[in-house]
DNA sequence: AAATTTGTTCTACATTTGTAGAGTAATAAG
DNA sequence: CTTATTACTCTACAAATGTAGAACAAATTT
């Protein structure tokens, strides 16, 4: 399946936090200066042939709803990364993840507990 | 500066791993069938707009070879996704990534042992 | 020297992406 | 009922992307 373009993966974005949104909410979410309905309504119909988005009609309009799941999408993108980026290891990604974005300590912390309960389950 | 498309990022992965390459070194990476070598020429000098690469001139023909660092360039990528998935949390990312991705007991405690490291050193 | 290989620039073209006007239908508001 | 609003389809078009032929030059092979 053809996959989305950065600007559709940014309406998504928008569907996936109004679980479902018509035209005019849509619009609404756009700062000055916004784009033309029949833009978005382009995307969508692209996005909606592409698989990634569906709608009910209700009324006069369509409300549009996402067909992937965002963690579902987005971890898919992770993949996608690591097999690029470390030959397919997890591990290698992680150990870079940590030493090159900024954790706070804190953070830091939150983190060694999230792995520690990890590895209990895991066991 | 215009992003490198994924065509082209797949260019530069050969790249970085080769550190300099020729036309013929490049070309043979491919499995077969291989691109024209116009096609490769076409995304170089593309890529090189972009400022991602430059070439020395060797003889009759170009040592190709990336402008920008792998580790460099991925830890964008990253960040970008933190930004649109987590609203630029990245604790919430590396949560998230702990409990999607698969990782082994072993990878783990090798993550945790990183992060031990990082923790102190923070200190 | 003639032929082959290698690599370049120029040009080209189909597909995808970003963006939107024109036209139209239905509904809501005055 | 007339007007304004909302949104949909159709059509279009420029820019970016994927891919490569034609033409040509230098180097290498036979």
């Amino acid at each position: 399946m053809t996959p989305l373009s950065k600007t559709e993966e940014e309406l998504m974005q928008i569907l996936w936090k109004q679980e479902r949104a018509i035209m005019k909410d849509i619009i609404a979410t756009f700062p000055e200066p916004k784009p033309a309905n029949t833009t978005i309504a382009t995307l969508l119909k692209r996005m909606q042939d592409k698989g990634f988005v569906d709608y009910v009609q209700v009324g006069r309009s369509r409300e549009y709803f996402p067909l992937v799941k965002k963690d579902n999408y987005f971890s898919k993108q992770v993949n996608g990364m690591i097999k690029k980026f470390f030959n397919n290891s997890a591990s290698q990604f992680a150990s870079f993840f940590t030493e090159e974005t900024n954790l706070s300590k804190e953070e830091l912390e939150d983190l060694k507990a999230i792995i520690d309960n990890q590895i209990k389950t895991k066991k």
